[in-house]
DNA sequence: ACAGGGTGCGAAAACGCTTACGCAGAGGGA
DNA sequence: TCCCTCTGCGTAAGCGTTTTCGCACCCTGT
């Protein structure tokens, strides 16, 4: 911006002896203008190498075209990897429709909210959306409300009301654990453990109807709930073990709680999967470099980025008409290497 | 931004009786004002909610208070917990100067690389903080010399040519592996192994050095190579636990790296420290969640943020005069768990 | 009483873009 | 030929700030 000579809309105007309308019409396709004045005046930006000034254009237009992506609740560790994979696929589809995302996935959750609130009040950005929780994150909706900016939220269940500007995109997890529990049981298995994150969440009730579907269930104790982080399936595994009952299959929230499922397992000379297989969630990038490569429920991220991004430009532009203000996507169980048929001894 | 009414700074001056260019010289203490006027300002600010526009500020200003934080290279698996912990820092910094960062993490380097184009050109930012190893970066640091972007580079060492608009914060690594190896040859260890992540790194000069002062030395075929996963790191110890020389102290250059060390040690019936000491590099924050929670060396990401800004600053404000164009941060070895003394039978 | 300097503030011109409006000219039907 | 419509483009008014300039006023010293 300091830099001494920048081109402007005007200079490129002049160079071709138009006025900066026409250059204006012509970038953007908008308005009357003839197919060979729109070339000529394409060509010479690209010659020139204009770039239109972001904050002109965002003062002029009264709307910017940036929106910003926040996770709702702790960033703790390692919590970045659904982000990571998650942010890729909405910036894609964000550019798609001409806009770009800004992250801000720094600090802790009350400085992060106070710079979204910022980022909001100064116009920066004209739309967000959030990933996460609406429980854990109830604090975050509350200043949202306010200020009714469009808002899409990412979660496994809509909020318990939803203001008018904004819409849900749900993870709904159901056909994941449908097909991971459908899959075990005819590999013969009928003794499950579970390792959740928290009470709340709806992901054991799925798993308990797909069992009792296939006569199968969670042994005494079998429920465990722990941090999302390795070292949380890691202790919730060790008290697991000490329990009478033994499953032949545990079903972990996340990959990372399964990671410290494995590493307990091995350290108990339990050999996966043949003495018991494991199954996690999310199918984040390293569960496929796992020992063994882990078998887990994927979550197609471009379709959810597509889904939240496209309810969120419904929102921006109210000329698109409505949709459907709570939108689901559906999860899919991967086979690797840490699920296998029951062996005859454990059977 | 569509929202309906938002107060802007003519409003407020209207509603106090007095014109914007006193609201303004009010809200940034520059130019001249009475205190008492000045103080009707903020407080009227204050109750009326009104935040600046920063499209229009920069517009203005003439340059925005945007700064973008990229990251040269590749985004591996989990090689983003080094750049949580870092952004961290720099964003801290930055606010204290008024300015505020932008991160764009996302997608393969080619992509971010034109996304931050686009930013530099449409005069989104005014600034740019590159993290990264300038070799691996070099196709990013060629189109930065064009546009005369201020910009600061935080890597292991400076590159080989430095444009003027560019400054450097280095990490300088030697004290960190010097204290290590003076801490292990102290508890008696003589026969180190060491796993890197790629052969140009100067880490290795600095601790074959270190060793050589205290009469140690790296076994033979005791320099490894690896991604720098856990998995890298699994692999190599393995490879390493074939050759007939066995160390009695293992350094990875990285805590991920380290992290697969310790799964292959205790894989091989090693116990950590007992039978092998493992030190890694950059004290992530899941360091000290491993089994055992591991000696490493530390980056402190606060001092680092802060040089880093305070150089971007001097770049960006150049009435604030001439800063050392290079910069350096020194690393300080922790001591936890996965360090002991050398016990008879081993040494 | 008057000059001179300092102080607090307002008027207005930018910043680079978008877009409503209007005008000239071309084309077509009577 | 005239009138009407449609098309392509230019003029100019914004968008919400910052900042330069200058004016009025007050204070001080003569």
């Amino acid at each position: 911006m300091k830099r001494t000579q920048e081109i402007t809309i005007r200079e490129l105007a002049e160079s071709l002896g138009v006025s900066v309308a026409t250059v204006s019409r012509a970038i953007h396709g908008r308005g009357r203008i003839s197919p060979e004045t729109r070339a000529r005046v394409l060509e010479q930006m690209e010659r020139l190498g204009y770039v239109p000034n972001l904050h002109a254009q965002s003062l002029a237009r009264r709307h910017s075209t940036l929106i910003a992506l926040e996770y709702l609740g702790q960033m703790e560790v390692l919590s970045d990897v659904f982000l990571i994979e998650l942010g890729r696929a909405i910036q894609a589809a964000l550019v798609k429709h001409g806009y770009r995302q800004l992250m801000n996935l720094v600090g802790d959750p009350s400085y992060r909210q106070s710079t979204l609130r910022q980022w909001i009040n100064s116009r920066l950005i004209s739309g967000v959306i959030l990933i996460g929780n609406p429980d854990v994150g109830a604090e975050w909706l509350k200043p949202l409300r306010k200020v009714h900016i469009p808002t899409v939220l990412i979660a496994y269940h809509p909020p318990a009301e939803m203001p008018d500007r904004m819409r849900c995109v749900v993870l709904d997890v159901k056909r994941g654990w449908q097909e991971a529990v459908a899959h075990l049981t005819a590999a013969g298995h009928r003794q499950f453990a579970y390792i959740g994150s928290h009470p709340t969440d709806p992901a054991l009730d799925y798993i308990c109807e797909a069992l009792h579907q296939h006569r199968a269930a969670l042994v005494a104790g079998g429920v465990l709930y722990a941090n999302e982080t390795p070292l949380g399936g890691y202790e919730a595994t060790k008290r697991l073990l000490q329990q009478s009952q033994r499953p032949t299959a545990i079903l972990a929230r996340t990959d990372l709680l399964a990671m410290g499922v494995l590493l307990a397992l091995q350290e108990a000379g339990l050999k996966v999967p043949e003495h018991i297989s494991v199954v996690g969630h999310d199918d984040i990038p390293i569960a496929q470099w796992l020992i063994p490569p882990l078998s887990t429920i994927q979550i197609d991220y471009a379709v959810l980025g597509e889904k939240a991004v496209e309810s969120l430009i419904h929102l921006l532009q109210k000329e698109k008409g409505d949709i459907e203000p709570v939108q689901t996507v559906a999860t899919r169980f991967v086979v690797r290497q840490s699920t296998t048929k029951i062996t005859q001894q454990e059977a």
